[in-house]
DNA sequence: CTTCTCCCTGTTTTT
DNA sequence: CAGGGAGAAG
């Protein structure tokens, strides 16, 4: 017998009444710009081209959730650098007002820190707790390993460097240790028993002390999450709409939080460009970002594909450049732009000549009405732009470099910190290790002995000076120091003080220490720890502003020309990590050379795709003009001087894609 | 145990 | 080319 049809009616979504926004969503965005922005709930995974108004379109998604009656601070926006999140919720600001400033924004870590030192207790946590960089957590891996004995038998032992970088690719791909040692560091094999303790003493150690790692953050945030209901609670009830950008360089721990915080309401949007994945080295894979889909079953998945950006001569080159990618997903740009201008390689006899050429173009562009801001010289490593630097300087061409080297992370800066972070968190012994070390007749052995002595006494640097005694000392200069430097940990202790004033009261101790350990080039630390005083004066809380030194040290270092020109701008010198999401009316990628750009480190199939997304990274930078250059001649450290070639990326390209041109000497009259 | 000196290595990218 | 590590002297 045959079943009695129903009929169900096809249901019409209502068309949203677009009356009740003041934004004309559809008059400013492209079809599926405006479908991206106007998706309500559930999760959605957006592919967004270079250039493509990636950015454009988060900041209307936001302005358009707020319209429609979310409360701003339900939005929570997690992007790649806090100056991202900044600059998006500025500009939500303009479209919706003061409002906008209530979206929470962050990275991941800065998020998961406001999170930790608010809510961490249930799972252990003090609110000052310390944040270890890097070299911080390369330190106290020193120190275990010295303590296990491990870095002095004949058998060399991995260095901290190495084991840093495994314990830490482990926690980024959340996979256990002893995994991560099998897939990535089958050359350390043999010590693989050795790692594996070290590892979990560097945990424990931490946890004694009241220390956090990176991967810390994100791990002990998720544990939060897992482990305790009412935080688990109060976080979806507050964050109900969840954004991220960048997502193809999240790695497996970022979406683990991502799936943790969206698990309740699942109102997540996830935007990203595979060809942009450049973030391997921290656990990031391109493939995640397809993985959304099934992280969130059933997620929407939208593509843009047309870039506002760059001319068609561009997109050209970007796109043959990813098109020789084995393995990709997406997507071919094209744009509406008009101009038929291309792309050029260029082709120097040396070093110099390549500084020269970019120098010389600089100010023809700016002669040509082009402001220096809408410039800016790209580099592979951060070491690449050295000569440049010089010959802009030379030029009186000003400019400001970011990536690389961060002045944080120099030793005198980090001495100066060491003695305001144990103030902040008094069990915070790798800065009591490092602080004791500057005193006088204090070597690691005795200030472990110290440290020891001093665990859990209240006021640290009251029983400094009997610590001092019972682990051996007597020079009267060497006890005198200790004395003295008790002296300032008490005063800087005092009660609402300004982190300015107690900077200055460090600078007043340290800065004999600093002549003396560096004789030949203190002036120019000084200047740094000058630099470092005004930073300070921006904070009044110790902790805040410690805790932005570790999660977003200030890394644009200001060329010295800058202080005399700023008004008319200046040009940008980048890594290409560091360009990431910016663009530029002119950009130079200098050192376009195979050794270079990929560099020597790059050997594996997959390490070499890395480098030619960066390269498409590079490229897709620049709205009209792009120079990639290069040196015939350069110096490679194992055979001299050698005859440079063109990355491997753009060796095999037509000359109809990219033309080429020789810079040449001017013929003297 | 600390400090000084010499030698050698090894050199991306970043939260 | 500099910073770290190893080895020797104080």
């Amino acid at each position: 017998m045959a079943d009695r049809i129903i009929q169900l009616k096809k249901t019409v979504e209502a068309a949203p009444d677009e009356s009740r926004y003041r934004i004309k969503y559809a008059e400013l965005l492209n079809a599926a710009q405006l479908t991206a922005v106007t998706h309500r709930g559930g999760p959605i995974l957006v592919i967004a081209g270079a250039g493509s108004g990636k950015t454009r379109t988060l900041i209307y998604r936001v302005a358009r959730l707020i319209e429609s009656g979310v409360p701003p601070g339900a939005i929570l926006l997690l992007t790649f650098t806090r100056r991202a999140a900044q600059e998006m919720l500025r500009r939500v600001g303009q479209l919706v007002g003061d409002r906008g400033g209530e979206v929470a924004g962050g990275t991941f870590h800065s998020f998961a820190n406001t999170i930790l030192r608010g809510h961490g207790g249930p799972i252990g946590l003090q609110p000052n707790f310390t944040i270890l960089d890097r070299g911080d957590m390369e330190d106290v891996i020193n120190l275990i390993r010295t303590r296990m004995g491990l870095g002095s038998k004949e058998r060399r032992f991995p260095k901290k460097g190495t084991l840093a970088e495994a314990i830490s690719m482990a926690r980024n791909k959340n996979r256990a240790l002893d995994a991560e040692l099998e897939a990535d560091f089958a050359h350390l094999a043999e010590y693989r028993a050795e790692i594996l303790a070290l590892a979990a003493n560097y945990d424990s150690y931490k946890r004694e002390r009241g220390l956090l790692d990176y991967d810390d953050l994100l791990h002990r945030l998720a544990e939060l999450i897992k482990h305790h209901a009412p935080t688990r609670q109060r976080l979806a009830d507050t964050f109900r709409y969840i954004m991220i950008d960048e997502y193809q360089d999240t790695n497996a721990i970022q979406a683990e939080l991502v799936r943790l915080l969206a698990a309740t309401h699942r109102n997540v949007m996830a935007v990203g460009d595979d060809a942009q994945s450049i973030y391997s080295f921290r656990g990031a894979n391109f493939r995640n970002i397809m993985d959304f889909p099934k992280l969130f079953e059933g997620a929407k998945v939208l593509k843009l594909e047309e870039n506002y950006r760059s001319l068609q001569g561009i997109l050209d080159l970007a796109n043959e450049v990813i098109a020789r990618a084995p393995e990709k997903y997406t997507k071919a740009l094209f744009t509406r732009r008009a101009g038929d201008l291309r792309p050029l390689l260029v082709r120097t006899a040396d070093e110099h000549t390549q500084s020269r050429f970019v120098a010389q173009r600089i100010l023809e562009l700016r002669e040509e009405g082009v402001e220096l801001g809408e410039i800016a010289v790209l580099f592979r490593s951060s070491f690449h732009a050295f000569d440049l630097e010089l010959e802009l300087q030379r030029r009186d061409i000003p400019f400001v470099k970011r990536g690389g080297f961060k002045f944080i992370e120099t030793a005198h800066i980090k001495d100066v910190l060491a003695h305001l972070r144990v103030v902040a968190n008094p069990s915070d012994a790798v800065s009591w290790l490092r602080m004791l070390m500057l005193a006088k007749g204090v070597g690691h052995r005795r200030a472990e002995r110290m440290i020891e002595e001093m665990a859990g006494a209240a006021a640290p640097e009251r029983a400094l000076g009997a610590a001092a005694a019972k682990a051996g000392m007597r020079a009267a200069a060497a006890v005198e120091g200790c004395a003295r430097l008790a002296a300032l940990i008490g005063a800087l202790r005092g009660e609402g003080r300004r982190p300015a004033d107690q900077l200055a009261e460090v600078m007043d101790y340290y800065g004999p220490i600093l002549r003396e350990a560096y004789p030949d080039d203190y002036p120019k630390r000084e200047r740094d720890l000058e630099h470092f005083q005004n930073i300070a004066e921006r904070y009044r809380s110790l902790e805040s502003m410690l805790a932005d030194m570790a999660l977003e040290p200030p890394n644009d270092s200001i060329g010295d020309v800058l202080a005399t020109a700023p008004e008319e701008g200046y040009v940008t010198l980048s890594t290409i990590h560091s360009a990431k999401g910016l663009e530029w009316h002119a950009v130079f990628v200098i050192w376009a050379a195979d050794g270079r750009f990929p560099g020597p480190m790059s050997v594996g199939a997959e390490e070499i795709e890395e480098e030619r997304r960066l390269m498409y990274v590079a490229s897709t930078r620049a709205r009209d003009e792009l120079y990639l250059s290069y040196p015939i001649y350069m110096f490679d450290r194992a055979m001299g001087y050698v005859m440079g070639r063109p990355s491997r990326f753009l060796e095999e390209l037509d000359a109809a894609v990219l033309p080429t041109a020789l810079v040449q000497e001017e013929e003297p009259d």
